[in-house]
DNA sequence: AACCAGGTACCTA
DNA sequence: TAGGTACATGGT
């Protein structure tokens, strides 16, 4: 059981996730009454972040041998897990642009503590992420005095004043095509190819995209492969060409294998 | 103690 | 167009 704050329409909504392997099922506490509107909305939302609804089978008999077979093997039953919300996806990833993992997640933190909220439940403390009115509220020293830089303190005010002001859409583009969120994005100061990949799968859930310059991608290839060196993100692009049309799933178990990799060395 | 980190924009030639 | 560099700081 796990827990999660999540911003609907009209309130925070903390919920309890449980699954159950019987009903091959999720069950789903709810700390406060809904009515039907919410219950729907939250439900809509759950079936979203937690990918309940895709049918991983034509994925795992794609790999029935070769390197990846077993870390796909080993996690059999994984869907992606998704952001509540295109924003909050765009924003974690520009704050993950070239900065590691953990002091990644400081810099979130800080950034939920200044602007969203933290719900106190069970003695947990559950972030919920800043909405972009109150980001573009923020001047940019704000996030310098948090250990943002300069420049991706722009990058993050700014995008949150383009949706604000009614210039950028991003919830929008939840019904568009890789390629139109593609060319809607990589205009944005702040944000390459990396970054748009990132939201199209982790934000919105796209089966086939292969964020080819992420280090920590190009990190477990090497790995799996047994390569002695780093692949290049052409080497990578390259490699993925097979993996279609499931390269969003390969890069997130190949994401997952690494996680779980360094978490063994740490205890070792 | 360097060097790298789930990149990107910006500067120079 | 191409190639080098700053960024802000924690981890190894």
């Amino acid at each position: 059981m796990f827990y999660r704050a999540i911003r609907l329409c009209s309130s925070v909504v903390v919920i309890g996730v449980s699954y159950l392997p019987k009903d091959h099922a999720l069950h789903i506490e709810v700390n406060q009454h809904l009515t039907k509107e919410e219950q729907q909305e939250l439900l809509t939302c759950i079936k979203h972040m937690w990918s309940t609804e895709v049918d991983l089978t034509p994925f795992y008999n794609q790999f029935t041998d070769g390197p990846l077979q077993p870390i796909i093997q080993k996690r059999k039953g994984l869907h992606l897990v998704l952001d509540s919300s295109i924003y909050e996806c765009l924003i974690k990833t520009i704050i993950g642009q070239q900065l590691n993992i953990s002091f990644a997640a400081t810099l979130e933190q800080r950034l939920v503590q200044l602007a969203g909220e933290e719900i106190n439940y069970k003695g947990m403390c559950l972030p919920v992420f800043p909405d972009p009115e109150k980001v573009a509220s923020l001047c940019y020293e704000d996030l310098q005095k948090l250990q943002f830089n300069r420049r991706k303190a722009e990058y993050i005010i700014d995008i949150s004043r383009l949706i604000v002001e009614g210039k950028l859409d991003l919830e929008g583009l939840m019904g568009c095509s890789e390629e139109e969120v593609m060319e809607k994005l990589l205009p944005l100061r702040g944000i390459g190819r990396w970054t748009v990949e990132c939201v199209l799968l982790f934000g919105m859930g796209k089966p086939d995209l292969l964020p080819a310059a992420d280090i920590g991608l190009r990190n477990a290839i090497a790995h799996v492969f047994e390569l002695d060196q780093k692949p290049s993100e052409e080497e990578v692009r390259k490699l993925g060409e097979q993996w279609k049309p499931y390269r969003s799933y390969v890069t997130f178990y190949l994401w997952d294998a690494i996680t779980e990799q360094k978490i063994k060395k740490k205890q070792i």
